[in-house]
DNA sequence: AAGTTGTTTTTTATAAGTAATAAGCAACCC
DNA sequence: GGGTTGCTTATTACTTATAAAAAACAACTT
């Protein structure tokens, strides 16, 4: 059985931008509100049906009847998340914080009785993991843990640094005109906007990460890179989500390194790229390690 | 319901041992076996208690009672193989052989209709196969086929280029003493042998191909760089082997490369080294771009 | 005591089934 | 005739179920 997660989540976002009286979300086609909400025409009905029975006012202006939205209307928020995603979460915990220890043995049962879905879910979600080079499947038999060590660190960024700096010198070479450098301003701008903050917002910074590498492989895109972005990013998300140590200043620093790199890409100067972007890659690796030694 | 392949094929797999006389499969213990044809001692009793069953003759010498082995006792091929690796193949061709075009929407359930398989394999198949850059989710719908490409090949082997030519300068720094050039002169040797043999051997030079590029990537193993060759190996696997134009000529003229490619890690010369692996890396990836060419 | 086999328990590979969601069709409207 | 909504059909995201295979246990044998 499929749960309504989809649903749900639909239904909270439809209050979210009835509460911000956005446009008139009671008046506008069901078609124009799917493209808004990001799915099918099916659930926009079930939304609006919804939003019937309870008897909200759909309509931000005009005589539409109906009462005004309450907090309790909301969905919570563990009702709106995907069986997928709730495994994800669950496993990424289970590896990461639990003291999971290199060579274990992973048991799909086991894990799917733990976090509450069927076997399925945890096969799927093992092998979609399998690529992130963290657990090795054992033929008619389950999955091995190879630890998210140090071993682990130093690889993923020998292949990243690779990369960083192939997309690096590329994009440098792009046309003056290219849109991207437009974009490479902005984030600029919003480095040192953060740095003036640093204080309160220094939690922040990781999206930054994410977007001025990513906007760098767009110089000259190429799907295994990206694909290679997406494990990073997981790996990131989750291990720094727990591992707060010393976050004002790492991202600090890490601001600083940002900004030398982008100003050396402005410059269009090879060996100054190359430079800044190994200097960003070598302390990025270190600050990784170091966390790993200390989680250990 | 699990199928019983795997007893099917260690059933096979003993008859073979047994048929080559080799020592006395029936009077072994039933671990020794077991480690022998790779399956847990549950198969193996089952093994046993079959060739009994059938009252064949399980001890190559001695007094051992029953009849020899006839040709009809094996399984026939397609039962020994998993479910798993049926959707494998049947995928791998109904993309690559059909004219399958790119952008074409991929619906689990027709494909799993069509394989005559249950639609968790054809999922499962698709989250692993998803890693080869070929096909994208989208979120609660089918999969796109983003279609085998002269842009994929274009990609693929950038991406290879960077992996190879990494391994080969770390190859080439490897100590004297080091096992892997012992390896690398038997694989020279391999080459010659089949350059002499080429005119009906040709086709045996896939797996030397596999076996070069492997071991050089051992002389610095990376995770990342190993599952990227898994990715070439199951694209050139079924891509060639349905393609077979001027294959004696392509390969022919590709163990010459390979020759040229040895000879300058043995001489250690870096420059040597790249340009050797760039001229066979270009060579490869022309081919692969004509033959898609050629399938359009 | 380490190796062997018989027996029981656990886990995997697969199939079948179902509510939720998406996609398609038809009638309507202006 | 493009955009709307009501209704139907197809497909996905799960759950439950089960034989095969692996792993664990226990008794026996040198």
């Amino acid at each position: 059985m499929k749960p309504n997660s989809v649903f749900k989540k639909a239904f909270n976002r439809t209050l979210q931008l009835l509460d911000a009286g956005d446009a008139d979300i009671g008046a506008i086609s069901e078609n124009a509100l799917r493209t808004r909400i990001g799915v099918s025409r099916t659930t926009v009905r079930k939304v609006l049906g919804e939003l019937q029975v309870r008897g909200i006012k759909a309509s931000g202006n005009g005589p539409t009847a109906g009462r005004p939205i309450q907090e309790s209307d909301y969905f919570p928020d563990p009702e709106t998340t995907s069986k997928r995603q709730h495994v994800e979460e669950q496993f990424m915990e289970w590896m990461l914080r639990g003291d999971t220890q290199p060579g274990t043995l992973i048991n799909e049962l086991q894990l799917a009785r733990q976090f509450g879905v069927a076997t399925t879910g945890v096969r799927e979600f093992l092998i979609r993991f399998s690529r992130f080079g963290l657990i090795e499947k054992r033929q008619n038999s389950g999955w091995l843990f190879k630890g998210f060590t140090e071993e682990f660190a130093l690889e993923l960024f020998e292949i990243r640094v690779m990369f960083e700096l192939r997309s690096a010198v590329l994009f440098a070479e792009l046309p003056d005109e290219s849109p991207l450098w437009t974009e490479l301003a902005e984030l600029k701008m919003a480095h040192q906007q953060l740095l003036l903050e640093i204080g309160r917002r220094f939690h922040d910074f990781s999206r930054l990460d994410n977007r001025l590498h990513r906007l760098i492989n767009r110089a000259a895109p190429n799907r295994f890179i990206d694909d290679f972005y997406d494990v990073i990013t997981l790996i990131f998300h989750y291990h720094y989500q727990w591992n707060k140590k010393d976050e004002l200043q790492r991202n600090e620093a890490a601001i600083g390194e940002h900004l030398a790199y982008i100003d050396a890409l402005f410059s269009a100067d090879t060996h100054e790229i190359e430079r800044t972007c190994l200097r960003h890659m070598t302390s990025a690796r270190t600050t990784l390690i170091r966390s790993l030694q200390g989680a250990a």
